[in-house]
DNA sequence: ACCATCTAGTAAGGAGTCCTGACCAAAGGA
DNA sequence: TCCTTTGGTCAGGACTCCTTACTAGATGGT
């Protein structure tokens, strides 16, 4: 039995939350507009608004209508109902970001990093970015959305490391991090899975409810949405495809990441990617680079049949350093055209994908949180 | 905007749900027994319980309360609100079965097929299944679940034929066919996803969220399961993984499909499996089954690597008729075993999978119609 | 045999929510 | 100045749910 009781509290919450959510999404509205937009009618909106600028939530904005007909009086959310920060860490640096519940970024700090930072010099650098947007910004932080550079364990949101993949960022728990600055909610995930939401929100996956976003980079990874949402899996590692067996050189079965072992593509002491040495090595028109172009388009080209045996996506990005390189994405493309079940392939095209894509979802964890306020009972 | 708009008539139509859904969890209860399930006033359940009693969808059962106090009522569904269809349909034969709102099946018809019957003779027998269980439910058949033994489109419901994968039942509208005697909506999957959702409701996967199906038969296929969901996929063949890349004899990469042709296992003219061929060699002590269940523990292990890396599930379940095979299922989990991020692998272990996982969604759907069958409006 | 006890269901009244339709207030245009 | 237009309020009514008190009818103890 998991059926929700009828109630008329749970009717006036529903009221209440088309009104927020009016706000929320244009700024400012007279009770006129909101009864308009809603198919709510006068009176009760006005009763509505009542309740929640009592509560503290709504305030009139002081502006008024011009034009015909009576003046009307604007309401917005009152400023004091806080701000979501976001934050993407990555061995480049930390980006912080907070935004208000319209969907506005408000402050914005970038924090870089030295060579093979670590995790405590990261940690410190989430916490300056923080401290820097933070004066900027009335009102608590009543949530925050991480995005991480390395695989994110989904019970705990801390950071993990996965055997033969490289740990890029490092140990690190965001929330532990965060647990002073923000006084709710912490959600973590990974880089590739905010990118992936952000091409479905604005990009070349816009409105897709079924694709594959394969990030070639340093690292190996790729998100995968389903029925419109991206699939975690149980621990979070749904797409960690370093160990996904593929078509190595002469034709040989190998996990994916081995294959960058064998072309002699990976840094030193490292099993990370060395993205100049492939790029190096895959650009141009000699016919070793040919060879190299094809090698690596034969073991993405198993890895995306993978992709659309298990998952049957309706298109395929590719994003990443040398993934959304165009010479070797049209490698990628033709090899993989020449396989059954071939699907489109499309290049990634959003702008700090991951920043957008967390940023998105801090506006509707902000949102929520403010519609589920709890109230000070009507009792006068 | 799909924020619904409150009104008095929602909170009704909750009440009435819950009420209903408390009938059929439970099969007959008096009003006071409603009431204390379901949490609801006693007086709100008596008028909820009039109206469904004047639309026709309840009536008093003539049971009484026996005990102390006052007799009270019992009310149960209505004899006629109809009941839902259930069939599978493979090359062996056709099952159809009817089930009401309670979940308890109430007729059962099974038509069996000669050796390579085609789809007019399977669309045949699926017609006299039903026409063997129609008579015997009182009635309108309301909606059906139907399992096919091949992949099915998701927009149209029809079973499709992949290239390199057997055709079993072949080109089928089960839609189509059941057009005379359902009357509401028709659901096709595949049976290997119906087989995975039975697991998770009653078998070796129970309540898990997160895991990956694995069917080894005469055909390939999975089914993958994340967030609680079969996720299908964009056209409805998720899990088709006949031409998934991985290891094959020699450590060639080659798609799974091929592997059964390189040992010579696949039925001739076909490219489904010799099951009895396969069984014959890889069981027993001899050097060469050794060898043979090596081969395919390593092709299966590159396929659950595959899914493990992909889908990140908790569990993987195996099945089929050669892959629930004790001798064969010991080989894939040692050798899965040994790879990196292994997880449990279990046997599955409901019997009739894929008509007991298509019969619970049918009860699911059937009550989903009766609940919200159109009422006449309240006017005397 | 009688009465206390227990339970199903009803009745009455009240609180709360939403809507319709009439009305009021104030500004712009004719 | 008067009419039109528009934001907002008021009054009344319909409806839903709940609490409290009560009735009906059976059991079980004394």
């Amino acid at each position: 039995m998991s059926l929700a009781k009828p109630s008329l509290e749970m009717l006036r919450a529903l009221t209440d939350e088309n009104v927020l959510r009016a706000l929320m999404e244009e700024g400012r509205l007279t009770r006129a507009e909101i009864a308009a937009r809603t198919g709510i009618s006068k009176p009760t909106v006005s009763d509505s608004v009542r309740r929640l600028s009592e509560a503290g939530l709504l305030a009139d904005t002081g502006e008024r209508t011009t034009g015909r007909g009576r003046v009307g009086t604007y309401y917005s959310l009152a400023a004091d109902t806080g701000a979501a920060l976001v934050a993407s860490i990555s061995p480049d640096g930390v980006v912080a970001e907070t935004v208000d519940a319209f969907g506005t970024a408000t402050a914005r700090a970038e924090v870089g990093l030295g060579r093979a930072p670590g995790p405590h010099a990261t940690a410190q650098a989430l916490t300056e970015a923080v401290a820097r947007v933070r004066p900027r910004v009335p009102g608590r932080l009543r949530t925050a959305v991480i995005s991480a550079a390395d695989p994110v364990d989904r019970a705990t949101g801390r950071l993990v490391h996965l055997p033969d993949a490289p740990f890029l960022v490092g140990d690190l728990d965001p929330a532990e991090v965060l647990a002073g600055p923000v006084d709710g909610a912490v959600l973590v995930d990974n880089d590739i899975n905010w990118a992936a939401r952000a091409e479905r929100a604005t990009g070349c996956a816009l409105g897709v409810d079924d694709f594959v976003y394969v990030h070639l980079g340093e690292g190996l990874g790729c998100a995968v949405v389903t029925d419109a949402e991206v699939r975690r899996g149980h621990h979070g590692l749904a797409g960690e495809i370093a160990h996904l067996y593929t078509a190595g050189p002469r034709g040989r079965a190998m996990p994916f990441i081995e294959v960058f072992a064998e072309l002699g593509l990976r840094r030193a002491a490292s099993t990370a990617i060395d993205v100049d040495a492939l790029l190096g090595a895959a650009l141009g028109d000699s016919a070793t680079a040919r060879r190299t172009r094809g090698a690596l388009a034969r073991a993405v080209g198993g890895v995306l049949a993978a992709a659309v045996a298990l998952a049957d996506p309706r298109l395929i990005v590719l994003g990443g350093l040398w993934g959304a390189e165009p010479g070797i994405a049209e490698a990628i493309r033709e090899h993989f055209a020449e396989l059954p079940r071939s699907v489109p392939v499309a290049a990634a095209q959003v702008a700090e994908p991951a920043l957008a894509g967390a940023r998105a979802r801090a506006v509707e964890a902000l949102r929520t949180a403010i519609i589920t306020t709890p109230r000070p009972e009507a009792s006068d």
